[in-house]
DNA sequence: TTGTATGTACTAATACTCTCATACATTGGG
DNA sequence: CCCAATGTATGAGAGTATTAGTACATACAA
């Protein structure tokens, strides 16, 4: 039974975090890609289907798909709907390496902007290996969970 | 030898950068603390002096400073000044850790959504490694001196 | 072709961020 | 006690971000 794939992806919004709809929405699918819940070629709900889910409105799940095509991390057909692309054949290296060092840029600066120096993320990220992490989003109700590795 | 330089501490402001004019004083202070031109107990220019300097509301310093005193960075008692603080007192070092935790997990799922693998990710960062620093030795020597002038 | 599912465009309402102006409160020295 | 230096409180204004309402466009299968 694939069910327990078809549960894997949960999505929940928090209200009172303060962090917008769209932003958690790209962030749940970011760890659910992270994870191996969501790989390459899945398709993700469909922006009503998903905005009923969660009491917002279509556009809001659609920006989230958006900002996430913009980055090439979703391909999107109107009329069909939206899946996870394959990143392997969209990039060259350079290309690659140009995204993770902005994306490593921006990590840096946002950790400085919460006081952290350059090397407390260095050592801690050599160090502490955190995607072996557990997660804290979901938990809401029934818990099935399989899916996050420790 | 040479007499190092008096010039401690000249905060510029970039009205270019869309950071806000407060963050650029907070990244300021940090990097001051984080190269020992400022060290515990040195006081800060005073909200009114830094904004006349900046030409900016002495209320954009005074958020600055707040920032950095619910972080504990700094202390402040009203009438006297703001002062780099002994310690840092508000946050345990646990606290730190946990947040620095999300923080890095959050960049190590987006970064996997792109297709990068966690190894990608540190092995750039520790490669590339941002700054080099291991100058953080006293090239101050003697220099408590003045870090403001009244 | 037609219908229904999918995403999209445009616009308005709301909420939040940043900065400033003004007035207030506290401290410590004379 | 005053006074001048310090930080603080409140609210307004502009700009931006976020979300929603409504109507539209595209794909695919019957």
């Amino acid at each position: 039974m694939d069910m327990e794939k078809e549960k894997t992806l949960a999505f929940t919004l928090d209200p009172k975090s303060g962090v917008p709809y769209y932003k958690q929405i790209i962030l749940q699918i970011e760890m659910a890609i992270s994870d191996g819940r969501l790989v390459s070629g899945d398709q993700l709900p469909t922006v009503r289907g998903l905005a009923v889910d969660l009491r917002i409105n279509p556009n809001t799940v659609a920006r989230a798909y958006n900002e996430l095509e913009i980055r090439g991390v979703v391909n999107t057909q109107q009329g069909t709907g939206t899946f996870i692309s394959d990143k392997t054949i969209s990039m060259t290296e350079v290309e690659r390496e140009r995204i993770l060092a902005g994306l490593a840029r921006e990590f840096i600066a946002k950790a400085q902007s919460y006081g952290f120096s350059k090397d407390d993320v260095l050592s801690f990220l050599v160090e502490e290996d955190p995607v072996k992490r557990n997660n804290q989003e979901v938990s809401d109700g029934d818990k099935k969970s399989t899916v996050f590795t420790h």
